[in-house]
This record gives structure tokens, sequence and C-alpha cells, in this order.
DNA sequence: AGAGGTGTTCCATTATTTGGAACTTGTTCC
DNA sequence: GGAACAAGTTCCAAATAATGGAACACCTCT
């Protein structure tokens, strides 16, 4: 974890703001210090130093902390910033188009599944994931898809530091049966998910290479059970994987097909290999 | 700007990411050093630590910086935390129902306009403006509306700060002109836009109050020229308001009203005043 | 009015960041 | 192919910036 070169201050902020949470948005300054196990006077000037930039906020009526409007421009600025996202995008709005569900385009990133991008379909009954969203990768055909072409011994940390919870009624908690998912998901190149993560929610998903042949993301297909029949998931199976490999060819593709993109750093902006 | 309390190392954290921008989204160590004044040994430990936490990523191809995934969750759960955001929700969707334009809901907050929620018509011609995005106050309804009800020296600090760029055929460049058109704001209780931001598109926007009779957010609907009357246009200011008046209704309403929200602090979440 | 909690300020101490210089790596050009 | 250059990386003594205990201020509730 703590790698050779590292700030405090970062570890230290990084820590602050990750005590912030969907369950937890709010915090007053002794909570955090309890929770941090710093002294409250150097939390506050923390706190106060992250506010003057608009990181934190802290409301005058109840004193709790919450996260400012400056992440919330940062993380825009992030989201806006991946080429893969770029390019994936008018893709991920034909696949909408196609299967009339909504599409989600993920990525690997620390022991957690990312989404990075998502076009929804406009039927009223509908799955939705929002940009930045975290989901445990041993669950959803997005998140098997990305652990499956892991190294071993990150699948293996994985399961030691995070266990495999149970979010619905088919997540996958037995490590042995996941070792043999993982292996068929990697034969037949896709995932595939029913009510794993959320009830009523089926999806499929399929791996997106680098030229290199590394995955680097994977774009999946979701919608409500009710609209589910075999034959759909078939074609939507297809339909992930030519996807998947449009994308692929324009991450490797030559500047001229790639269109308008910034003039100092024409295609390098594309081909970020997404860590 | 510089407060008593601060910590260094947390302006030059600050400094570090708002160097990217949506011109400039990548940036090279030597690069960086140069913009900010910075020896790179210093730069570089300071990257390397910030990258060691997602918040910035560096590109193996290019060696170039990027904003990080981290950036992505953090700029999610900032979203997610505004209270007004959620209590305003469900209403810009009927709002967006009705009107069948994009409704957006903007702050103000240092000498920007930030857009904190957006719905999206399903209008294949549409106006879009993703959360996170900040604008110039001086250009489009949303914005004019938070500008009239500023106070009068913030406005003279932003006309001398940045001054009034012309973003677009009608954007207006002349302050005598911008005081006339925010006092006429402040009059009618509504800002209208026709081009003055993007060119083919209009829209109308009304102040949220608070509790205390504070201005704490505007609520646009914003659509193409071709959709423009003006029959339209009055029939969306009354239904800005409307939508204006349920949210500030609900940011000052009781607990029981509100609906789920976390158990620990159950309505406080919601009145969070917005900086 | 007092008790108990929360948030805020102060300042000498100490640990952390700093940045010049030296080193490594990779690219370009002869 | 190798020399020259540029970009990135590591090191370490110096100095500055963060630390946190203690004392203070401010509420709120009984």
């Amino acid at each position: 974890m703590g790698k050779t070169t590292s700030v405090k201050t970062i570890d230290r902020l990084v820590a602050v703001l990750d005590c912030f949470s969907s369950e937890r948005p709010a915090w007053s300054l002794t909570e955090l210090s309890q929770q941090l196990g710093l002294p409250k006077s150097t939390l506050h000037r923390f706190l106060t130093a992250l506010e003057s930039h608009g990181v934190l906020r802290c409301d005058p009526r109840d004193r709790r902390w919450r996260l400012g409007y400056r992440l919330l421009i940062w993380g825009n600025l992030a989201a806006e910033s991946s080429g893969l996202r770029h390019v994936a995008r008018p893709i991920m709005e034909e696949l909408v188009a196609t299967t009339r569900e909504t599409a989600i385009l993920t990525v690997y990133y620390q022991q957690e599944v990312v989404c990075i991008e998502k076009v929804e379909t406009n039927h009223p009954v509908r799955m939705t994931l929002h940009v930045g969203t975290r989901r445990p990768p041993h669950a959803g055909a997005s998140s098997k898809v990305l652990m499956a072409y892991l190294p071993e011994e990150e699948v293996r940390a994985i399961i030691q530091d995070k266990g495999l919870p149970r979010l619905c009624v088919n997540t996958i908690t037995d490590p042995d049966r996941l070792w043999e998912e993982l292996a068929r998901i990697r034969e037949q190149g896709y995932a595939e998910s029913h009510e794993e993560t959320d009830l009523g929610a089926w999806g499929v998903a399929t791996p997106i290479f680098d030229r290199g042949g590394e995955v680097i993301a994977a774009i999946g297909v979701a919608g409500p059970r009710s609209r589910y029949t075999e034959q759909r998931a078939q074609e939507f199976v297809a339909l992930c994987r030519q996807a998947a490999r449009r994308i692929s060819a324009l991450i490797g593709a030559e500047p001229s097909t790639l269109g308008r993109e910034s003039d100092e750093f024409p295609w390098k902006e594309v081909i970020a290999r997404v860590p």
C-alpha cells in the first residue's frame, strides 16, 4: 500500500475525503476526528483549508462537513479527459438504440469496478448506474468480466481483502464457484449476470482490449428481468462484442480516423491506457 | 483569497489540479513545473503521491498526467450529497416531462456558475450541459439569475476580475447593460437568454430561495431556438417559478414530507445551505 | 446558571516537505 | 551506432510547515 514516494499530507487528504460515502455523506468535526484518530485542532485546520478551496463545505446550520463543488468540477473534468470514454460514447449510444437497454462502460481500479460512462435507454423501467459509481468486482456482468482478466494474484487479493459479500440473491459468494465462473468467462469471452447485484436486473458484458491485448475496460448492457429472454441475451452478447471490437479498433487507430481531438497531442489522448 | 487558516500542501494540491481543464487535460512533468514555477523534483514527488491514490494518472505511453478515477468517484459522491439536488431531481423530471426541454439546476460558486444537476429531454435535438460544468456568470439565463441576486460588490468583483467576455452573438459585454439586465431580472423574477452562451440556444431560469430568503440556486429550462415561441417562453417561466417554489418549500419542509433520507440526520441533510 | 458538549485559537516542538544537484532513461540527429 | 540532449527520477541536508496539547469560546439542554 504505502509507496516509497509519499506525501503525508496527501495521504491524509485522501483519508479524509474517503470518509465520505453515500451512506455517510456528512461528518461533524468530532466524528471525523474519532474516525481518523486525529486531534481536532489538526483536523479543523485541514478541513478549513479544504473548505477555502471548495473541496469541502461546512453547512453553517448543522456544522457538518460535506464534499464540495470543486470535486464536482474535477470529477467532471476527469470524466471528460478519459479518451476511452470519448471514443466509446457514440458506440454506446448505438448500442442503446439497438438494444433499448442501458449501456455502461466500466474499468477496474484498486479492487473495485468504476463506471466511467453510461448511456441510459429512455424506457421508463430501466437500469441506472451513475458515472463514478463503484461496485465490488465479483458481482454483475461487467464486474466479472473485468475480474476474469485480472492477474490471478490480484483476484486472490480481492477475495482475501474484501471477501465475496452477498449483494443480491444470486451473488457468487463461494471462491471456488467464482474461480470456475471466471474461467468460463475467459473461455466464452463474455459474462452474464442475473440478479447478482440488484433485484430484478440482468445484464451481459464483454471485455475491451487495447493494442497490447490487455483488457482495459468492459462494455455491458443491463436491463430489468421483465424484458429478459434467452434470445435477447445472445443478441446482446453479439452486440457488446461488436461494440467492444469497434472501440478496441478505434483505440489503436490512426489519428485521422478519430476526428477532433486536442491539437497538441492528437491521438495519444485516445490511447491513454487505463491504469 | 488567502485565508488565515491554510495548509500549504493543500493550496499546492488545488493549484496542481486546477491546471487541468477541458482545453488542457494532459500535462507533462516539465510543463507543469514551468506552469506552477515549482522544481521538478518537488512536483514529481507530489504527482507520484497523487497517482498512488488514483487522484491523477500518468499514462505510461506519453508520460503525461491526467485527472484520475478517484476524482470521478468523489465528484459523484459530491453530487449525491447535495441535499438540494435530491430534492430538486423529481421536480426537474416533471419539468422536463411538461416542457419537453432540458432542465438544469445551478449554483453560484467563486465567480462561476456550476451545474449541479440536469435532466435531459429525450428530444434528439436538445440542450446538453453536464453536471460539474462551469460557466461564466454573465451569460445565460441561469447564470444571470444567480448573478442578479449576488451582493453588488461581488458583481463588481466579477466584472473587474473576469470581465464580460463575448461567448456568443448576444452575450452582454457592456457593464452598464449588464447592471440594467440584473435589475430587470430582480424586478420580474426570472431571466431569459437568447444565444448568449451557445448559438441556436435559448432558455429561461428562476431563482430558488432558502428559508432565509437567500438565493441558493437557480432552476432553468433550455432548448434549441427552433422550438422557441414567445408563448412557450412565458409558460416555461411560470413552470420554472412553480418548480422553484416547490423546491424552496421542500427545503424548508418538515422531515416527514421528505421521504427517505439518512437515518442519522434526517432533514438537516436536505436543508444543507449551498455555500 | 451550570454542565457537557462542540468548535476554535495559540504556540513551542518536531517531523515533513523542500529543492539543488547528481543520476538514469529514452529519444533524436549526425 | 553513438553522442548529445531532453525528460524524468532519486538523494539528502536544510528549513519550513504541519502538529497537537492545552486553554478558550460558544452553544444547547436541563
